[in-house]
DNA sequence: TACATAATGACACAGGGTGTCATAAGGTGG
DNA sequence: CCACCTTATGACACCCTGTGTCATTATGTA
């Protein structure tokens, strides 16, 4: 949710309230993008569309990739929160990787539609330039599962490249989850953080 | 060498030759990026310093990234060279993994210049624009090792995952090498495919 | 009612990336 | 040596993304 910065963070009670819902301008943007195709829907049509201005569309949405990406912004929050709660208890062997686990399907509890989010992760992987932003968007997640492991007593490094192996195979296990049919993602998610191993134990 | 396509794949006899060197054009964008920055650099500066038009400047180079990543092309070529030679010998059990570390190392023989891939990584690591675009530019190698991983008999799902884990860890050893002062990236490597495992074994 | 606050959007601008097209430059065949 | 042909080159025009500025408008509060 884009508008958590604006909305949720600052609750004024002064000043003109807000007049648009990011929610229903994103809902309009993912049908347009299902209708016409991604790049051959502007952030004009899609301002036009939901009855706004361009510069106001993007007060809300940094960038036209926020307009799928930020949907994802939930997921990747709660599966943070997981790896900075579990952080606390000091996991002594290899269940280091129950954590990762626990955290990946953490952020599956909090998806209202599961259809919408299909909906929108197909839109990302037909679209490198969506699929690209992955690294980006789920850098937070990358730099919290690194102060977890770290917390957890990996090495710095392996650290690094357990992070980057997770982040990498989890949203693989997602993709591969979007382009089918079946409604649970967990069997993906737990499978993929099953080709890690924790080099000390 | 983005120039491939152009000059080695149709090596013609007749009609005018090419005037523009690629490599030469590649190092000017790197020195201007060093010297202003990499988006204060604009792909007209580059052209007028190179002496040609901004047109011609994306014949050779499809995007500005591609100044960046192109020059990474023969190291990700090397590594799928050998993964598409190891594919043919039937890996048992989980050296299946000695593969990957074998064409993940197989690419550092490759660069003439250590110095300048570690410039260009450490241009890459300190923009998420141009690292993301490993998603991209790692896209063959991807197709690669789960052609790779397949044949060796590791499951069409499994294989995918392990696949963005690769990826993901061995993209981050190359930042991490770039990062430091050490000659050698082949231990940081290692140490990356280190941990990665075949769930079947 | 007046004020403060903040959303809104009109306007302008830089830069990335693409298509078209006329021109230049060099080889090859007569 | 000349005509031709092939190809590189770049000038021009265009759309879109993303950003900054700034006047306007709408709302809650004093």
């Amino acid at each position: 949710m884009p508008s958590d910065a604006l909305t949720t963070a600052v609750p004024r009670s002064t000043g003109r309230p807000a007049t648009i819902d990011p929610d229903a301008v994103a809902a309009i943007a993912l049908r347009l993008f299902a209708e016409r195709g991604y790049e051959q829907t502007s952030m004009e049509d899609i301002a036009r569309e939901a009855g706004i201005g361009r510069k106001s569309l993007y007060r809300y949405f940094s960038s036209k990739a926020e307009l799928i990406w930020g949907g994802m912004e939930p997921v990747i929050e709660a599966s943070g929160r997981v790896l900075d709660s579990t952080g606390a208890r000091d996991a002594s062997d290899s269940d280091v990787l129950d954590g990762l686990r626990e955290a990946a399907v953490a952020g599956v509890a909090v998806l209202p539609d599961l259809a919408v989010t299909r909906g929108r992760l197909r839109l990302i992987a037909e679209h490198a330039e969506l699929a690209s932003r992955s690294y980006e968007s789920l850098a937070p997640q990358r730099d919290r599962a690194r102060a977890y492991l770290v917390s957890a007593g990996v090495g710095e490094d392996v650290a690094g490249y357990l992070c980057a192996a997770f982040i990498g195979a989890t949203f693989e296990a997602w993709m591969q989850w979007a382009a089918g049919t079946d409604p649970d993602p967990v069997p993906y998610l737990v499978e993929a953080v099953g080709v890690l191993r924790v080099p000390g134990s």
